[in-house]
DNA sequence: AGAGATGAACTCAGTATGAGAACTACTCAG
DNA sequence: CTGAGTAGTTCTCATACTGAGTTCATCTCT
């Protein structure tokens, strides 16, 4: 069943008023992430009024409901979460830097009290995104940056360690821990990798993507051999960078993603022992 | 960020008025799975009322948000799960036939127009559970069952195949379509199995899940040296059943879950291979 | 020019998987 | 009561995948 509140008889529309029910907010909130120099970094802005004021949050903000009272177009979640990024950050949209995004739902948040102006729902998305541009404050947003995860002291239950500079507002250390662990995963079994990297890549651009998600450094020659026999997952582009390593070392072959949706047999993360029980 | 429909001031609360804002509704919805004669069922109540009067849709209904206006308690996406499966099913929740489901969330379903009354965001939630009493209709629904999961005639693409006798409402067979996904990739890497299996159980009944879910058949031998391989999946008990195999055959061990929470390695699909492009 | 680093390819041992067979213990039909 | 058939459990064997380490050529940097 779906909506339904009050056993509607044959006109639902005709006796509703929405005066009659407790208001609910429900909003976007995007965990958009990016390599940067080597390291994982997500995106947030700082709020400028209050609750939290000054604190940093994941960029979001409401749903646009489509009816007639504020007199915008009703938007599906997805392009919510894609015009939030764009308003807050600066970041434009499709064709622009926002062109390659992946993007997809991450999960949605929605206890009483995690937000203490009334009862919010919060639809959490999570994008993946190669190198952007630095983001430009906007609508709420007092700031907007670039922020290394390092640096945010998250720990496994979803909260941050004492001593943390930078405090996250409302559960969003919460929904930035599940993001992370999402993107974590699907390393393991989708070819997203591909995503953070540009059009063009080399075996050791990926593995760095590999290596700056999941936080630990892999065999190079193991994940080279892996890398080109799973089917679909990159292929040659016949050409080599016009660069060697940074620290010297041959030129490295180029590839780019291949067709594959899925990675079989997919690539495991080492350490995952530690976590099985 | 949250919530902030006008740039709130240092106090929002004071400024606020719902009418202000299109209302938006919240609703739970409750794929839930069951085994039932080796076959996978899932929980559908029939609607009493329009839209969609009839037809069958997945368990479920209104958050309860928390404001003056109803009186009613502020609560929790899964516990408002737990509620709707209760009051239009009858099965009794905690301690009773429902105490033993596991539940999770499964995604959040927000397109304009897909309730012709309003804009309505449903999240979804995925439940397993062991064989369950027949549902008692409650509340708006005008009967409720557990319904083979084969007779619905779901397409991958989330639709039912024409000719389908049990029409689904709303865009639950999509919802119902994407929780079946998540239930046979949950079966991979989890040992989840076991919450349909009571709380001892034999490594073919274990096997009958997975066939069950997977909709194939299993290599007895291998699955079964695969389950006690994989540390922490299953533990002996030491007794054996006091019956033999439906059709012959002698009396197989029994064993109750282990502490695993993660199956590693995990038990694989055979029939990946297509999926993956 | 030489030292050091890196990309790419290879080797080898240990582990996991798919397919099938063997053996035993049970149910059921006659 | 007996034999046929079914099913639980254990093995074997060939193949595939993984982690660790080696080799070698190529490049950067000093």
């Amino acid at each position: 069943m779906t909506p339904d509140p009050r056993h509607d008889e044959s006109d639902f529309l005709a006796n509703y008023d929405p005066r009659d029910y407790d208001p609910v907010a429900v909003t976007v909130d995007v965990v958009a992430l990016t390599i940067r120099d080597g390291a994982l970094h997500v995106l947030l802005v700082r709020r400028g009024s209050a609750p939290y004021a000054g604190m940093w949050a994941l960029p979001g903000g409401f749903v646009q409901a489509g009816g007639p009272l504020q007199g915008a177009e009703a938007e599906d979640l997805p392009d919510a979460a894609v015009r939030e990024l764009a308003e807050e950050t600066g970041l434009s949209a499709k064709g622009g830097a926002l062109g390659r995004v992946h993007l997809e739902q991450l999960g949605t948040y929605g206890s009483p009290g995690r937000d203490p102006r009334m009862r919010v729902i919060s639809v959490a998305h999570l994008a993946f995104a190669p190198e952007l541009p630095d983001p430009e404050a906007g609508g709420d947003a007092a700031d907007a940056a670039w922020v290394p995860v390092e640096a945010l002291g998250l720990t496994e239950s979803g909260g941050q360690r004492p001593g943390t500079t930078r405090r996250l507002a409302f559960d969003h250390a919460r929904i930035l821990s599940d993001g992370l662990e999402r993107a974590r995963a699907k390393l393991e079994y989708t070819p997203l990798a591909a995503a953070f990297c540009g059009g063009e890549f080399t075996i050791p651009e990926l593995r760095a993507v590999y290596e700056a998600v999941w936080g630990e450094e892999l065999h190079a020659g193991n994940f080279h051999r892996k890398v080109l026999s799973v089917p679909g997952f990159v292929e040659s582009t016949g050409a080599t960078s016009d660069r060697g390593g940074r620290r010297g070392g041959p030129r490295p072959r180029l590839y780019r993603a291949g067709d594959a949706r899925l990675l079989h047999p997919a690539l495991l993360r080492p350490s995952r022992e530690e976590e099985i029980r």
